[in-house]
DNA sequence: ACCGCTAACTTTGCAATGCATAGATTGGGT
DNA sequence: ACCCAATCTATGCATTGCAAAGTTAGCGGT
C-alpha cells in the first residue's frame, strides 16, 4: 500500500478475490473485468497487466479452484480411517465443494477456452485426481493397476457427474429421495467399490 | 420464400441451423447473433424477432440437442437386445454425441442462465434421461424401483461425466488406454451393471 | 543521494456484441 | 380491397475485451 493509491500493492489477488466474491453472489453472471476494475476502484484496464486476457484471469481462478478442491477433499477424507468411509468422505466433501462454490467450479470446467494449454493448471487438476486415485488404491488393494485406474475414472466420473447435473437442477426429485450431497456420496460410492 | 427477400421465409430455423454449423466448426466459440445474422444476409437484429434474448436461441438449441440424443441413443440401443448389450450401446452412443456434437453438447449442459425455467427444454431433457431410465429397469429386474431410479441416476453421471471430462480435454491419455466412445462406454455399463 | 529502468496503472480509442425502439414491408385473413 | 399483425430494417445505446500510448512510482545500481 503506498500513500497515493497509484499502485494497489496486490492488484491481482485482489482481482481474484472480488471475481471469487462475485461468484459467490452470482454464481451464473460472466465475470467482467472492468466490473471487478470498478469494484476495486482502479481504472478498467489496470487487470490488463496481470492478465493479459480474460482467458488467463479464469484459468488463474480455476488453479484456485482445483487447490481448494484437493485440500477440502483430502482434508476431509484423511478423517475417516476405512477406506469405504474414505471414498464416500470424499465423494461428499466433493460434492459439497461444488454446491457451495458453484461458481467457481462452473469455470473449472467451464470449455470455453484453450483453458487446457496452461501447464499451471493442468497440473492443479492432476493434483486434485491424486488424492481421488490415492482412495481408490486403498479400496481396491488387489485389483491390478489399471483396474485402479479405470476404478478411479469412473468414480470421478460419477461425482463430476452428479455435480453437474446438480449444479443444472437436473437431477429429479422425485427420482432421488436424497438428494444431499452425502446421499448421492452414498450412492456415487456404493456404484464405485462393488 | 418471397421474390423480395425482405421476408426470409424461414429465419427462425435458418439461424439454428446456421448456429449448429457454426457449432460444428468452431465448438468452443461462443455464439454471436449477429455473426449468425450476417451470415445469413439479413440485418444485425432480425433474429430477435424469434429469439427475445440470447438464452432463448441457446435454450432452442439445447432443445434441439436433446431431441437428437434422445433419438441417437434409442436408435443405437434398440439394434442390441441383450439388455446389458444394450445398456453400453446406449453409453456410447450418448458419448459418441458428444464428442461428435461437442458444441451443442456444451451448450446443452451450459448453466449460463436460468434455462431450466424453460418448460420445453426440460421436457426434452426428461425425454432423453427416459430412454436411459427404459434401459436400466431391463438390466434390473430384480431390484426394487429405488434401486433402479439410483442405477440410472448413478448411470447418467458416469456417462455425462465422462463426456464432459472428455470434452474438456481432462482424461488423462496415460491413465486409461482406450479413451474412445466404446472403451469408456464398456467402463461405464460395466460399473453400472456389476 | 541521485538516476534510470521497469512494472504497475491511467487514458483513450476501437470493435464486437446484446438489446431496445421506431419505422418499413409484406402476406394473409376478413 | 383493406387492414393488421408478423417480419424485417435502421438506428442508437450500454457493456465489454483489448490494444496502444502516456504517466507514476518503487527499486536497484552507482
Amino acid at each position: 500500500m503506498t500513500k497515493t493509491d497509484y499502485h494497489h500493492g496486490d492488484l491481482r489477488a485482489a482481482v481474484l478475490n472480488a471475481a471469487e466474491e462475485e461468484l459467490q453472489n452470482d454464481p451464473r453472471r460472466a465475470l467482467s473485468i472492468r466490473a471487478l476494475a470498478g469494484k476495486l476502484g482502479v481504472s478498467a484496464t489496470a487487470p490488463h497487466a496481470h492478465f493479459k486476457t480474460k482467458d488467463d484471469l479464469l484459468s488463474a481462478l480455476a488453479v484456485r479452484g482445483f487447490e481448494r478442491l484437493r485440500d477440502r477433499t483430502l482434508r476431509k477424507s484423511e478423517m475417516a480411517t476405512d477406506p469405504m468411509e474414505k471414498l464416500a468422505a470424499l465423494a461428499e466433501a466433493y460434492l459439497e465443494f461444488s454446491i457451495e462454490n458453484a461458481g467457481l467450479y462452473r469455470i473449472m470446467f467451464a470449455t470455453d477456452a484453450d483453458k487446457q494449454a496452461h501447464a499451471e493448471l493442468r497440473r492443479a487438476a492432476r493434483s486434485s485426481y491424486a488424492v481421488l486415485r490415492a482412495a481408490i488404491s486403498e479400496v481396491s488393494v488387489d485389483g491390478s493397476e489399471t483396474a485402479a485406474d479405470e476404478r478411479t475414472l469412473a468414480a470421478w466420473g460419477v461425482v463430476h457427474g452428479f455435480a453437474s447435473l446438480l449444479s443444472e437442477g437436473r437431477i429429479p426429485e422425485d427420482l432421488v429421495s436424497d438428494r444431499t450431497p452425502k446421499g448421492l456420496a452414498r450412492i456415487a460410492a456404493k456404484l464405485v467399490v462393488a
